[in-house]
DNA sequence: TTATCTTGTAAGCGAACGCTTACTTTCATC
DNA sequence: GATGAAAGTAAGCGTTCGCTTACAAGATAA
């Protein structure tokens, strides 16, 4: 009599143990981050995770991997429309904030603790994500200047770092689960100073 | 013939010992922060530190304590000065970000990482250290209100948020060592994009 | 001088963590 | 049905870390 055993392919375990970290993150924050933490959440052992990946590190890779593509599909899905570029600014940052308010904001977490990464060499891969982000947001706002809605002497990577700026703040006030009461209405107020501070004159 | 011992009173033990804890944050990253690695920096044993402190935790509580005495000194310096309320908010900023420059800017790491902070208990420490910020910020906003150079619909709480962004992402994108080239110009270009975003109208 | 308090050291305990090893079980394929 | 690759387990190794203990030595005051 055997032991009943869930077994399951490469692919469809990656997936799993990338999830359970990033819920782990998430829900208890980066320290709690183990493999025997990831490995109970999967419902296998230790050993089975190094049949996966050959480190806590490229799990960890990979799921900044599977954040950079949530974080640029979000940003693409909301310049694809062709509206106004100030719309897609404000989708973009409600699109972020939302994702603070419901799911805790892994991407942001991670980028705020990666400072402390060096340990197992992540620091320049998250630069990187924050880079191409960066990048993309200095994009739309280009976009906003040729449409005129934002003023030509606005400096756009000073613009972009304001923009992450709101959100960073906004999640870390969230994860401290401090009191952050009518998060919308904040949200909207928000964007209302951004806006006003890189917008043409009305 | 004894071994030569460097006996120091508690007092100055202590001073030390935060000290060490600080400088190795700064220069390493929070994880390098061990009992062992303060020992060393100091230059006595591990045992020794527990003469001073009771406890890791308790070292980086003092280490908090002394960050929001500087920090709110910046914040109380800034203000004594009669001048107008956005002349005193941009000396603040000035002040945080030539701190991130020179030397790390250690509150606002501690304020990253303290996401991950619950394993020792100090998350709302830090959450108390930002709300204590916030609301001076926010007296700062009102002053401007009061003068005029603020518009008076502007949310306060939302505004003190969108500063302390500024500082944030900036204090991130150092740390990470990311490209951040003419510092002081992107310190006067986020100035001039937050306050036109609160300004009353020119 | 001697007693006492304080500061220090050396050694190591116990737990956690990342990872490996030796071995078993499942499953697709010939 | 036998075979070999893939996926799993149980056990434990080596290290790090926070912290404790037993003991030695400098400072202070009677």
């Amino acid at each position: 009599m055997a032991i009943r055993v869930d077994r399951q392919s490469t692919t469809v375990r990656r997936r799993q143990i990338i999830d359970a970290a990033r819920d782990i993150i998430t829900s208890k924050g980066m320290e709690s981050v183990t493999i025997d933490a990831i490995a109970e959440a999967v419902g296998v052992t230790e050993g089975a995770i190094y049949r996966h990946f050959q480190s806590k590190r490229s799990i960890l890779s990979s799921l900044i991997d599977d954040i950079e593509e949530s974080l640029m599909g979000t940003l693409r899905d909301a310049r694809m429309e062709e509206s106004p570029a100030r719309e897609n600014m404000e989708r973009i940052l409600e699109a972020h904030l939302s994702d603070v308010e419901g799911r805790g904001a892994v991407s942001f977490i991670i980028i705020a603790e990666a400072t402390g990464f060096d340990g197992i060499g992540l620091q320049s891969r998250v630069a990187l994500m924050l880079t191409h982000y960066l990048e993309f947001l200095q994009e739309v706002l280009e976009d906003g200047k040729r449409e005129g809605s934002i003023r030509p002497d606005v400096d756009v990577q000073a613009a972009a770092t304001a923009f992450l700026g709101l959100v960073q703040s906004t999640a870390t006030l969230w994860a401290l689960n401090s009191y952050l009461p009518r998060l919308a209405e904040r949200r909207a107020e928000m964007w209302r100073i951004f806006m006003r501070g890189v917008a043409s004159q009305a």
